[in-house]
DNA sequence: AGATACTTGCTGAATGATCATTCAGAATAT
DNA sequence: ATATTCTGAATGATCATTCAGCAAGTATCT
């Protein structure tokens, strides 16, 4: 929907999107001709995202995301020069947000290397990462990523560091508890399940967030027996 | 690579591919003009898995999968009707596949139930299954189910039947052994891994085979002690 | 304050490239 | 001769990209 005011002299004075697609930064920032280069952009990303999870990847036209941002045809390429460049700039925001995420989730969990593990894993089922959306174009990136390089890079470095995290908390785990397997291949097959979970919440059988995080608990539970109850950390 | 022969009248009589793309079904059948039909659908279905692996499911064209067929632009439209048919058809061979071998392992495994999971797990990282080549196609569709219910219906129907199996196999373990958790979840963490590590072996980071297998692994040897080790399942 | 020129953000019609689909007719088999 | 399988040029649809021009904002001058 447009609106169109006119002033007393009878010229277009103003032209800008009302209702709900207002998905910039914060909230002072200006609308309209007037916001910023990185509104701008942050908005035709998050139109971005949301054409991956409404159409898939191979259906998001630049025409779609336009009218998403409530923008004319022609924006994309203004902000971005290309689509491909759009595309990778969504990646970026989203795999940034993503190590953001469960980076700070770990920054704010306990001391104990067992309330780590817990506050990562829950992590990744939180409602501000976890959601249909930004499953569906996590998703949509993978299905290229094989034939792309650059996607391939982009994930890849939010897995990297992910998993690398993981062994270390495998490792310090072991350590302390006495088990007895490796830390790699252990880390390997938890950060392997997680995303698994994902693919199932995407596809949209059953699995319902509950369920599997649930199902996430039970695993590292069953693993960590001495450090973890499915209620949570047990106190060292 | 294309071969022309000539007869002695001199009008063009054989005009088939040589080289390496014969991947159709049984090495009795007939090439060239001579194809069965069913013959040239399969050849057809293993270009399209091809050129999924190649150039990603955007950038598949019919073009592509004819050109990798060694057969001509119009081929597919004449024997699928359209692109959509080929690609359900392609899926639908690949599902069958998948369900196919997983069952077949269960049949020739073991009697006992911890053979048998043994079985299932080693049936996704065999060499038949376990390929770059397919497994960058069944991504492909992944990425694009969440928008295409008749894909999300095939990627559906591959996962039920093999989680309700695995969901079995692991209420059957606790009924022998006494783990106290249940069954549900476990089998869904189990079968989210396998799908994780397949992913994880798309994208192509340090993961092979091997590694992803070792992974496997090491999950149900823990969460089952008393049926698993890593050397295979234990005589009941 | 008002007028003027200049900058920046944006628009949307036009362009050209890519690609699925069609189909008339050629090649081959029966 | 007739039916079947296949070809490849033509067609039309879709879509990314371009760009001339308009509108809003800002600086400078009177």
């Amino acid at each position: 929907m447009t609106v169109v005011l006119k002033n007393p002299k009878g010229k277009v004075t103003v032209k800008m999107r009302a209702g709900g697609a207002e998905q910039g930064s914060g909230d002072g920032e200006k609308r309209g001709r007037k916001a910023s280069k990185e509104t701008r952009r942050q908005q035709l990303i998050e139109a971005t995202i949301d054409s991956l999870a409404k159409r898939g990847y191979s259906d998001t036209t630049l025409a779609d995301v336009a009218d998403g941002a409530g923008l004319s045809r022609g924006i994309v390429n203004f902000h971005f020069e290309s689509k491909e460049n759009l595309l990778v700039a969504t990646l970026q925001f989203m795999s940034e947000e993503y190590g953001d995420h469960w980076n700070s989730a770990l920054e704010k969990a306990g001391p104990s290397v067992a309330s780590r593990l817990w506050a990562i894993v829950h992590a990744d089922f939180d409602r501000k990462i976890c959601t249909k959306r930004k499953l569906a174009a996590w998703c949509a990136f993978w299905g290229e990523a094989k034939s792309r390089p650059t996607y391939q890079a982009l994930c890849g470095a939010r897995d990297v560091k992910y998993q690398e995290t993981v062994i270390a908390l495998c490792a310090d785990l072991k350590a302390e508890g006495g088990y007895d397997y490796e830390p790699e291949p252990m880390a390997l097959s938890l950060c392997a399940m997680l995303e698994g979970l994902w693919l199932r919440l995407m596809m949209g059988d059953g699995t319902t967030r509950e369920k599997a995080l649930e199902a996430a608990i039970a695993f590292v539970v069953v693993v960590f027996p001495r450090h973890l109850t499915l209620q949570g950390p047990k106190p060292q």
